[in-house]
DNA sequence: CAACTTTGTGCAAACGGTTGCATAGCTACC
DNA sequence: GGTAGCTATGCAACCGTTTGCACAAAGTTG
């Protein structure tokens, strides 16, 4: 029969209907009798029928999409938070297209482009590093979209979005360091633009201050929260403070690096510097020790996201108002940091 | 002004000129003014017209869409590929429709559907691992679709495919232990209906009978390859064969599995046992001992793999024969396996 | 100046479905 | 037996673009 695919018309021909009965004896139409609508399945059975979704999204003006746009896909957060988008996308019956802006503004907002052209019915976005405004997010506003934020947000009181506590769990984390008995504690930093690092930044000052604990901000090292960095700012945390018996950094990977640097030169840990990082990565357990960190709830944070988006999405008169919601972490023991029973 | 969205009725309108001038001037074609065009591209700026790509690829049967289709997103393999595909489809002016079978059959074939239904231009696979026969894809075939399998694939001459050199990896990893010294190596493979888990095992035995080691079943232990199956391959292998010397795993995690037991054990790493696994995943240069492991060359399989898709969507009397196309891996020499200078 | 070409534009039919409205054939009721 | 109501189906417009063809106006040629 070579390439061509059997169309609704096809169905319609071969049966002796109109294609507007067809139609909606395919789409369970209670107004097309049983018999009828046997006789049209066991035909789009046999002549191998597929709907062509296109067309049926342009008509209905749904085009059962959804568009995300992530820094990046690889890394141990934003793949598991795809994977509970993905899945709960699907479940709805949606399809999801998946576009990175690799830390990139400018990226991003091709990305942008890129969706509202392919008439995705709502965008979930994570912010770029580089993105400082938030203009270009307008656009959708203007056209109605539904548009969920997730983890890097643009904290504003009129968006929707899902973040998780990251002020709760940088808390918890260095409650955690000094009931272990550190009490010259480090911290690794990120980017202060970025809500997430703000908080966990703000979290280790608020916890020294709560136990009479003196802040230092040549205790604190800001970087880009990579391997290498991390190895730079133990560098220079160590040099400055020798006597530093705790670190406490932004995400897990520079407490790597740093991790690194503590055992060159013969650090043990936790016993003379305990360590807590933040993110949960895949590596955190392998490592030798492994390390205590706080889990973010990829998963969970992806599929509320996107039952947030369907939440909009379905809500046809859109008066609902924008939502907030804020996950709990889960602060994990491990070697890293345990420094007694 | 609100929710609607300028058309090209709309742009047409405006300008007191028929839809299909617009249409043709919106395109650049080559029998409008170029004062008309510019008349045009300016309303269209000031309408803030998007074109609708849904009609268009309706119109022209072309959804300038790609569908992959992986068994799950996390995990740093699949990650890296997807940005790689991702990437190379932007470039061209794809876009990207990502499935997770979740490694099993059933979810693969509905994946399927669904990007035949959205009317995917081509179609990126990668296996299952409970996927033993591949009926589901005759449809695509059928249907005249390009079509490329990518790490995981169907072992048939007449598909395309992008693979890597899983044997020559494999040897290689299996000489080096061998170069350092390894005499009773044992072997942690995966499921051997997989292709690449079958070359992986079939290397570790040419290598040993390529040296004049003696091959013994007893020293292969396969499983699904995840960190607690690692601890279970290795708890067997070394109690059935206390003085084994080396181990080549047919990947990282199992082999971080495996590396905590010979700790626990007394081992010395890689005095005592050397080892060498297969994937380059993120954590085997952050655990102690570093892992000697196998690079996979993931992104660049992305990129090749899209690649070899789109020239075969480009060619339209679908005439190309089928290819397949092998890439090299990479030997990581780290502390694992290094025993001197 | 007739005939022919070129240039720029419009008409209308696709693409493959969905859907409001009309209608034909029955049944049922008073 | 006339009217109302219900059931099952068809007609035709529509979603927003693309594109083959027709055609008017202007330019070119002999």
């Amino acid at each position: 029969m070579s390439t061509h695919r059997a169309s609704i018309s096809d169905l319609a021909a071969q049966l002796n209907l109109s294609v507007s009965t067809i139609s909606r004896a395919l789409n369970d139409h209670p107004s097309i009798s049983d018999a009828t609508k046997r006789r049209v399945w066991d035909m789009a059975q046999q002549l191998n029928y597929q709907p062509n979704q296109l067309a049926a999204a342009l008509r209905k003006g749904r085009s059962n999409t959804l568009g995300v746009i992530v820094p990046h896909i690889d890394g141990h957060f934003f793949a598991l938070v795809l994977k509970g988008i993905e899945n709960g996308a699907n479940q709805a019956g949606f399809n999801v297209m998946i576009c990175q802006s690799n830390e990139n503004v400018v990226h991003e907002k091709k990305n942008l482009d890129t969706l509202l052209n392919a008439q995705v019915e709502g965008i979930l976005v994570s912010l770029s590093l580089t993105t400082k405004d938030v203009k270009h997010f307008e656009d959708v506003r203007r056209r109605d979209l539904p548009l969920v934020f997730f983890d890097r947000i643009m904290e504003s009181p009129d968006v929707s979005a899902v973040v998780l506590d990251d002020y709760q769990g940088a808390y918890q984390a260095m409650q955690h360091l000094i009931e272990q008995g550190c009490r010259r504690i480090a911290h690794i930093g990120g980017p202060q633009h970025l809500n997430i690092c703000k908080n966990r930044y703000r979290a280790y000052l608020d916890a020294l201050r709560d136990h009479n604990l003196e802040q230092d901000a040549s205790m604190v090292y800001f970087c880009d929260l990579t391997l290498p960095e991390g190895k730079v700012a133990m560098e220079n945390l160590l040099n400055q403070h020798p006597d530093l018996d705790g670190v406490f950094s932004a995400n897990d990977l520079a407490l790597a690096g740093g991790m690194q640097v503590l055992r060159a030169r013969g650090r043990r840990i936790p016993q003379d510097v305990a360590l807590a990082g933040f993110s949960n990565e895949l590596f955190a357990s392998l490592t030798e020790p492994m390390l205590t960190t706080v889990d973010q709830r990829c998963e969970e944070m992806g599929r509320t996201a996107v039952k947030l988006l369907l939440d909009m999405v379905a809500e046809q008169p859109r008066k609902l108002p924008p939502r907030q919601i804020v996950l709990q972490p889960e602060l994990l023991v491990r070697e890293s940091s345990q420094r007694h029973e």
